[in-house]
DNA sequence: CCTATATACTGAAACGTTACAGATTGTCAC
DNA sequence: GTGACAATCTGTAACGTTTCAGTATATAGG
């Protein structure tokens, strides 16, 4: 019997990483006390506590995240749910980023969950849930009615949507506000004489095609400008189809003198089409982008465009699902980013 | 006794997610046995073993990780280790989507490690480390000498770096043949009369400045065209920097007739610098430019590309990293990637 | 002086898994 | 019929953590 005692008091003292047992010997006090004294649990001695902590400090003690989860059952990650074939090749790392900003001092780590093409988009995040693999979790491409959404919300699992949802649920979400960003697109054009214009939306099965037509329409309408439909393509179809039928498109005798793109690489992809009709840009016709990084001013001066920040809607919805693990209401966990204005080029000094 | 075995049988046919110990109950088999039953141990009955491989398919039973972690240290997991600041954005997510599909059918997660500006490289490392937090490593941005490496060699924690090493150490990497690409650029604008070629470079601490470089100088003197100077900027530096020290360049009396880049960003700047010395490309100038998807051609069709895969290389990766964490040797595990021929600008039908 | 109560601490059990060291059969040789 | 041995199966302990149900000591109330 004694002879085990020093032994596993041995063991505690010994070479390995250092756990609560090697903590206890080291303190001379018992396992369930340094638990506690590290966690600041009231019950503890005011010196003990400062004692611990001082000694875990030095050591450099870090606890087991298996033992942590296994025991707890939480496990200090957050879930990034990504679409392998349609996500935004900036809009990944810059929301990764952003969530890594946030999370970087919590005891939190990322994980990457993708699901690829023809996949429900429900079954990455069964799989999270039936397995208990993540606190939270962040999804993106957004519906209104998302089921992943609803099943996450049934389950009690914290979630923050890249998007809103149109359910009548409350969830927490980051979002730009693509009402905003379309009409004063659309303003702009207007101001500079454009009376035709095209949209390029978010393919339709996303909330945001919704936001993004109606700030599109509401404000034809206020400017007294004209639709050209171009509905037969969205943000989501291959540069080709794009180009394709944006240059089918110019080569009509009613064309428009307008694009306002959701999308940066989507752009490229208009602007070919509109030079394959041998129709220059900024004289024949505009186009307005967003962009997520500074680079279709390069492509074409004549561009307009508008900014949106990936990394701080990874900052945002990172913040909205730790606060919700943390038990604010998920109500208070929605944000708007607004638009910058519509930006014409500035040479650089 | 009686009593509180019933009660443990009770709970393991419960509600909750199915355990080793449910499974026990509904085969009436030791907890061991199906332990080792579905993992295809020699010592149990062939009859047994598929008996409870179909009960643990019927019901959906999935080990538990933190069980297994916490018994055995195995994590199950892959860390992918990213610089926030410099690495290029399309790297990152198609690097994570060719990790993605390589582990998807295998119980690997992938979590993403970041470190930011003006951290040693090492923190993250050592931290995975330290904390066992990943079974296997990929690391980027990798040096002829590199701490990283050597240190996770130090270890024996398998990795694989994307790029090369040379400090005599075997260990798992894939790399794009930059050397191959600078020669073949360096020939391509030799054969289409070019003379005076610069070079756009990767930052000379990462290994690849050396493959690239040196590809470059030997193809120049094998066509006889001789090096322009512009190694005040790599590709790590800004738009604004690469597009004003370009523009500088070309203002020079003796100016290149020929770029080499090694970055689709960098060759935006380069294209924008060129044209704001009243140069136009294709006629003054051309540049060829490595890509990681096919923009390019839509930016200027006079630009003249060579494709790398990003995705491709994620997928190396993350097999390189399973084949060494699997048992393979090191030195088996090392890939290098083939350039495409340099390709001009193609009309689509 | 004895009982109540608060304070500070502790051991045992449990989370789900695997490794170790048996235990129970049945078969076979002699 | 006995011993040896292989073939199957099993209980216990351990990984590191937290929670539950205490225990020991001091303080105060009567």
């Amino acid at each position: 019997m004694d002879r085990h005692r020093t032994e596993k008091d041995d063991e505690a003292s010994g070479q390995g990483r250092p756990t609560l047992k090697t903590l206890a010997f080291m303190t001379g006090l018992g396992v369930t006390t340094v638990s506690r004294a590290l966690k600041d649990a009231p019950e503890i001695g005011a010196e003990t506590r400062r004692r611990v902590q001082l000694v875990a400090k030095q050591i450099g003690y870090r606890p087991n995240r298996a033992g942590v989860r296994l025991r707890t059952g939480k496990t200090n990650v957050i879930s990034l749910v990504l679409n392998t074939e349609h996500e935004i090749m900036s809009f990944v790392s810059d929301i990764i980023y952003g969530v890594s900003e946030v999370i970087a001092d919590t005891p939190y780590h990322l994980i990457v969950t993708p699901y690829s093409r023809s996949q429900d988009p429900l079954d990455p995040i069964r799989y999270l849930v039936e397995t208990g693999s993540a606190d939270g979790v962040i999804i993106s491409r957004t519906q209104p009615n998302d089921p992943r959404a609803r099943y996450l919300l049934e389950r009690g699992i914290p979630f923050a949507t890249h998007g809103r949802t149109d359910m009548g649920l409350i969830h927490p979400y980051h979002d730009f506000d693509n009402y905003a960003f379309a009409t004063e697109a659309v303003r702009h054009l207007a101001g500079i004489g454009r009376r035709r214009l095209a949209l390029l939306a978010p393919p339709v099965e996303l909330t945001y095609h919704r936001h993004a037509l109606n700030g599109f329409t509401d404000a034809l309408s206020e400017v007294g400008a004209s639709e050209i439909p171009f509905n037969t393509v969205s943000i989501d179809h291959s540069i080709e189809q794009i180009r394709m039928r944006t240059a089918q498109l110019m080569r009509r005798d009613v064309r428009p003198d307008g694009f306002v793109s959701s999308a940066a690489a989507a752009t490229l992809a208009i602007v070919a089409g509109i030079e394959d009709a041998g129709l220059k840009l900024g004289r024949d016709v505009d186009v307005v982008s967003k962009q997520s990084s500074d680079l279709l001013h390069l492509f074409r001066r004549e561009l307009l465009v508008v900014n949106e920040d990936f990394r701080l809607a990874g900052a945002e919805l990172a913040r909205s699902v730790l606060g919700w693990i943390g038990g604010a209401a998920p109500g208070s966990l929605q944000s708007l980013s607004v638009p910058t204005e519509v930006l014409a080029y500035r040479r650089p000094d």
